[in-house]
DNA sequence: TGTACATCAGTGAACGCGCGTTCACTGATGTAC
DNA sequence: TGTACATCAGTGAACGCGCGTTCACTGATGTAC
């Protein structure tokens, strides 16, 4: 818990700075516990701000939230695309899947909010549908680099199918089991080579 | 929201009751909300009854959710179990695996919580380490149903898998991502047959 | 059979706490003249 | 160049609320004699 004990006001015409700030500390909360960490007061602690100070940037706690997951999402579409370059489009697909899981074991607090809040979705939906679609398009980007890997892979004969979106959603299907039930139940007794094979069924890969 | 308003005083020598009650109103609770719902004055205005009745029965709050998890845990277990009779055992995995779903969507309260307590294992074997090991074993008792039914199948040459505890691992984990993704991404383009074919390949189901 | 009494199954009032949010304000700083 | 002033980037105090939990109690009911 890093709290900025001696924080300097923002000079004029960045008061802007504050805003990343906020999502900064809100993330570093959510990392450190768990979504009922992250209230507006102690957001406020953590930065090193009074709590009305929030209100000039955020409308209420929940946008709060919403803005740490944007940017959350953002971040995995980012890890899922800098996996460097596969002469073998059934390498390249096996390193966007182990950025994926990497991410969501290095970002449990993350991961968790983006598929959790997302999961009251029928709920956001009355709520704030804008909100509800607008995180459905963030999770698509990331998708869109799952799916594009297993197209290639396709197109390549490295893999035997031939539904590139249904390919990919089994696959994105396992990795979100493999990515929370592994840090969800460490008492397991998980098998070697679990998610190895996982990806290898799922997508259909040769050998 | 079926609050009982005249809730008769339980006679002497069944106050046992109460407990069940209690369980009772706060999975209702949990299923109408989130687990954040399930306050305990929230559960005793449910239940009809004092706030303070309720430590007759439970420590504090948090026991009152073991509770919940610890039964949700159990009706899991009966209704992999209740599946009827197959002559195929591949029929017979494929009905255990459509309840799996069928209870994780009609009952995602229930379904949330048992995987998401769960989720801050590593934080709970800190804190109640008995606790989270209990959820484990019942989570275990679950997995065996998936895990015999997959066994069948590899013996009967229905599955070209060699390893039914790894084989039953995977396709849990794709159970379990089908399970929490499809509630918690309705705007997402679900392919067809998406559940058969994630079924099929990680239980290395012939045909 | 009648009655005193222990016990059971709760209730009602109160506590301190942290929360989200509102309101009126303050002091530094850049800008217009 | 000096200075009045608008604006920016916040602060401090206060509000009402629901929460978990504690405490002393109450009234019905079964039981012993």
């Amino acid at each position: 818990m890093a709290a900025a004990k001696e924080r300097v006001r923002n000079k004029r015409g960045e008061g802007a700075q504050l805003r990343d700030d906020i999502i900064g500390g809100a993330t570093r909360l959510l990392e450190a516990g768990t979504e009922q960490s992250v209230t507006l007061r102690a957001v406020a602690r953590e930065v090193g701000i009074s709590a009305p100070a929030i209100y000039q940037h955020f409308a209420d706690r929940d946008a709060i939230l919403f803005a740490v997951t944007e940017i959350a999402f953002a971040e995995l579409e980012q890890a899922l695309s800098d996996t460097g370059d596969h002469a073998d489009p059934a390498d390249r697909l096996r390193a966007v899947c182990v950025a994926y899981l990497a991410f969501a074991e290095r970002w449990p607090g993350r991961y968790r909010i983006m598929f959790g809040a997302v999961w009251d979705a029928s709920k956001s939906l009355q709520r704030a549908p804008d909100m509800a679609s607008d995180l459905a398009e963030l999770g698509l980007g990331a998708f869109r680099v799952i799916s594009q890997a297993v197209a290639d892979c396709i197109e390549a004969g490295r893999s035997t199918g031939s539904d590139p979106h249904a390919d990919a959603t089994a696959l994105w299907v396992g990795l979100h089991g493999l990515a929370q039930l592994r840090v969800a139940t460490p008492l397991f007794p998980w098998p070697p080579h679990l998610q190895d094979s996982v990806i290898a069924r799922l997508a259909l890969l040769r050998d």
